[in-house]
DNA sequence: AAAGCGGGGGC
DNA sequence: GCCCCAGCTTT
């Protein structure tokens, strides 16, 4: 007996989450937007960002003859860089051929558009019968049908179980909804810890439930250890307080976005002399900052030390030349930390933007560093 | 099949 | 501190 996808739905008619992209009725621009961003992605963190995102780019047509940089600066924070190279050349694509496809398998051969997002983007702007199978979906059908085998090789099977529940009558007269209501479900009621399953309009037939294990799935293979990573970066100032940043190479951690200069990643701590000879000019004054900043990768821990040094006039080298406000908008997290750490010793100009504290607050001295 | 790829929030 | 988040691409 398959879940009732009627009763499911009658509890989206009641409950469901007010999210701003679900007021862009089938305007496929702005759920394929909406559904990169929420890659891996919070539906908090992505909220505002969505909205600001479309305020600066529109239409597609209008962010695919945007220039990287500029789409650059908008992602950053956002984390997953590749999405945002991915979404320019998608665009870029999308407008060459005149629109969004609106089938599964046209949506799949688009850049950054995998399995999940292409049946996302199928089903909720276009109405196609297609589950997308993301974190939400596998931790309800793994439960609803007690499915113990361990992600990701169970993988396949959940995504079966899914498409199967949509072939019910109530589910192909209103498959945006849905799947939508998969969605909402797993956010709100079988949520990954203390699941509350006394509000589940599902709770009758779900046999993880049933079995009282429903807290447990679904199971995951365990994760590797994460390794410690150093690094030395350096902070150049020039005599109008501006800070020398880089592009970074176009693939790769972080690839495409700005950086402070300094010296590759890696398990061994570096040794001053051993860092300068990545300094972007070996023969000034380099002084280290004390402290470091810690940053957590996906896949590594990063702890990041800063030397610092005036730029005298006119010196010539690779990079750009940011006013430390602007700077810290257009920098990756990571990067961004290097300038809090150096605001708080004291060694910026001006202060690096941060949320604002109630009260007046004194302004940090303009001019040389203590 | 496994690894690389960010950042933030909840507990 | 650990886990998870409307995953995709490359090897």
């Amino acid at each position: 007996m398959l879940p009732s996808a009627s009763d499911l739905l009658a509890w989206y008619d009641r409950h469901r989450r007010r999210l701003p992209w679900r007021e862009a009725l089938r305007d496929p621009y702005r759920i394929w937007l909406s559904e990169v961003m929420l890659q891996q992605t919070t539906v908090a963190a992505v909220t505002p960002r969505w909205r600001r995102f479309l305020d600066r780019f529109p239409t597609v047509e209008g962010l695919a003859a945007a220039p990287w940089e500029a789409v650059a600066e908008e992602w950053a924070g956002l984390g997953y860089y590749a999405r945002a190279r991915n979404l320019h050349a998608c665009a870029q694509a999308v407008t060459a051929r005149g629109g969004f496809p609106d089938t599964v398998e046209g949506l799949r051969a688009l850049p950054g558009i995998g399995a999940y997002t292409a049946a996302a983007v199928a089903a909720i702007a276009f109405d196609r019968p297609v589950v997308p199978l993301d974190g939400n979906v596998e931790r309800v059908t793994s439960r609803v049908k007690a499915v113990e085998e361990p992600l990701p090789a169970a993988r396949p099977r959940l995504a079966a179980l899914a498409q199967g529940w949509m072939s019910q009558s109530a589910a192909q007269a209103r498959p945006a909804d849905f799947v939508q209501a998969l969605f909402d479900l797993g956010a709100t009621i079988c949520t990954p810890r203390n699941p509350a399953c006394a509000l589940c309009p599902w709770q009758a037939g779900c046999e993880g439930r049933k079995a009282g294990i429903a807290a447990s799935l679904p199971r995951k293979a365990p994760r590797a250890a994460r390794p410690t990573k150093f690094g030395v970066h350096f902070l150049l100032r020039d005599d109008e307080g501006r800070l020398l940043l880089r592009r970074r190479p176009p693939t790769g951690l972080l690839g495409g976005m700005l950086g402070l200069p300094g010296t590759p990643w890696r398990e061994e701590s570096w040794a001053e002399e051993e860092a300068l000879a990545f300094a972007p000019v070996a023969a000034l004054d380099w002084r280290p900052l004390p402290g470091e900043a810690k940053h957590g990768f996906t896949h590594f821990e990063l702890r990041m030390s800063l030397l610092t040094a005036t730029a005298p006039p006119a010196l010539r080298t690779e990079g750009e030349w940011w006013p430390p406000p602007a700077a810290a908008q257009a920098l990756p997290g990571a990067m961004r930390r290097l300038l809090t750490l150096a605001e708080g010793a004291g060694a910026m100009a001006s202060p690096v933007p941060r949320a604002p504290r109630p009260g007046p607050r004194k302004r940090t001295q303009t001019g040389r560093p203590a």
